[in-house]
DNA sequence: GCCTGCCTTGCAACCGGTTGCAAGTGTGTG
DNA sequence: CACACACTTGCAACCGGTTGCAAGGCAGGC
């Protein structure tokens, strides 16, 4: 069907490695010989598969974005970022959707299968075991939005979750409320886990302040609805650290349907800064993630272990700032 | 790095054609040889490299998904259906990001470079140049979400946006409105323009209902909120038929901005029905378009041409139904 | 005019598999 | 026991490229 080197060869009357060395930078070509198989590639629609090549280069440009965040919009945003940041670089996204995967080693061995010269994991939720179990294979990961410890398994990028919920807990002390919750995330997402710590820590021992916390199933509207609807009926703290945006704004479905009122009777602050946040009917306070940020410099370390560099995995980490708006009473 | 089919062969004592064949389901290969290229393939941790395959085949049983719609929630859903139900068929999607791209031929380069065996379209805003590019390239294409005429350039999966709009109108005037506008998506866009044509041909000549209309700059919350603010100011509709939810969720909030009241003193009617219209703080009375079922759907096509099937290219069409709930005013 | 050395080009092997063909093996039949 | 036949297996060519190597071409220096 599609025009091959050799029929390209045969038009210009050249060897298949000339038409090859054309088409591969670097390589030694006179003027007169790429114009003779420019022209002929031109006059047959010739494109080099990229998939033969990469049986001797070794490079596919294939990069594995591997996530299970599927219901919650801000990745939607995130998936935007990434492919056109891969794309504008040269390198092609394989989708992986990893939801309600619980062995590493399927998805392993698909991208294994089509040698992705890279793994990008997109995720918040996922055990570091997939990054890992990734990087088992030799081929260069970040993970983004993974948690930021000292010294991680792969190069990770992302926030200081424990900083902010350290954040989140000054935010609502200083706001003068004593009764304070946590609603989180699904139990095993690290990043749950590091905002709960972080919060908990800045909290507990502060003179006057109870504290208590419990986790939604996952990051999503009706999970957080649903976590708070239970909150409510047990007797509910005076204002909650969500530990996420869609989380909260379903939290505050829940108050709202309770005949009760936001900010007047409970105060609410998420993290993300999703853009429906700031629309005007939901008017969230929030902790902002810088998503572009993390994103860009994602697919920077990508391109760099790619380049060749063999730096030891790193945390990068972005600085979040609280974004004011109606769902926390005044400051005191 | 990785074992080949050579080292297989090697340490087993046999042929290449016979590891070939152990993995390629339907060839002729004894009990006996099987078990020992098994025992040695496990014993190496060999996993047959498809790009390898691909090359004789002819199959890499990759999918070009190709979207412009990174910015409307819907599609994280559409994305999540997409990449599930490809990969339960062992299909790979190659996730192509065609934001703001006006020229088909660079992603036709780049998909057939990757010799995708087929592309799945998955837009209701690109112009149908684009599948129609992709069609040219002999592969097999299913336009999802496209517009569903008698005779459509490549298969199409989708709603009849015409007789959504018909229901649409239909519902307004059962109401009791008179003074009623479409709010559409990009003008561009296929489904804005049919939505309205039925919309439009439904009022017309209709004694005592005026009828008008605009389009917002793009499927977003932003575009629905800046365009309602611009009709308010000029003296507005009782009710609007918006070409989508998260149109109808920014001119909610335009409304609410003013000081009006939904559906009191403006009622408005959405499509698609995303998770975010059924939230109860925003209870949007929209069409609900049957995505699960579009996807499925696209993928079973998908599939069926991939096995060969050599249908004309055809339409189908799943019906939309109203789903009530708190944006118009009771019935009269 | 000859030699040196660099640049260009083609040959052929190779990347990791697949597959048509023919040879080899074993079984059942007459 | 010879023979036909079906089933297995290996050989070797091929898929669409890339690349080390050596040969050829050319310019510059002596």
């Amino acid at each position: 069907m599609a025009a091959t080197l050799k029929d390209v060869a045969a038009r210009a009357g050249v060897s298949t490695s000339a038409v090859s060395r054309t088409f591969t930078d670097g390589a030694s070509v006179s003027a007169r010989m790429r114009h003779k198989v420019e022209t002929a590639a031109r006059e047959l629609g010739y494109r080099p598969n990229a998939l033969a090549s990469s049986l001797t280069t070794g490079r596919t440009k294939l990069v594995g974005l591997v996530s299970d965040n599927f219901r919650n919009p801000i990745f939607l945003e995130v998936f935007d970022l990434f492919t056109r940041a891969l794309q504008d670089i040269g390198l092609r996204p394989l989708l992986v959707n990893l939801s309600q995967e619980t062995d590493p080693q399927h998805s392993v061995r698909m991208l294994t299968q089509y040698s992705v010269d890279g793994v990008v994991v997109a995720s918040s939720t996922l055990p570091p075991a997939f990054a890992e179990a990734f990087r088992d294979t030799g081929v260069p990961v970040v993970h983004a939005f993974g948690r930021s410890v000292g010294a991680p398994p792969v190069h990770v990028v992302g926030i200081n979750n424990i900083a902010c919920g350290r954040m989140a807990a000054q935010t609502l002390v200083a706001r003068g409320y004593r009764r304070i919750g946590f609603l989180g995330g699904p139990e095993g997402a690290t990043s749950t886990q590091d905002r709960l710590a972080g919060f908990e820590a800045k909290l507990t021992g502060r003179p006057g302040v109870t504290f208590s916390h419990s986790c939604a199933a996952a990051y999503s509207f009706d999970a957080g609805r649903d976590e708070m609807l239970r909150l409510l009926d047990q007797g509910p703290a005076e204002a909650y650290f969500c530990g996420d945006d869609v989380l909260s704004i379903g939290a505050l479905s829940a108050i709202r349907a309770r005949g009760l009122s936001v900010p007047g009777d409970i105060g609410i602050i998420g993290l993300n800064d999703m853009e429906m946040a700031g629309w005007q009917n939901i008017n969230l306070t929030t902790i902002r993630q810088p998503i572009a940020q993390i994103v860009e410099a994602s697919v920077a370390v990508m391109q760099a272990m790619l380049a060749g560099a063999e730096t030891a995995p790193e945390a990068r980490v972005f600085e979040c700032e609280i974004i004011e708006r109606g769902t926390l009473r005044a400051l005191t």
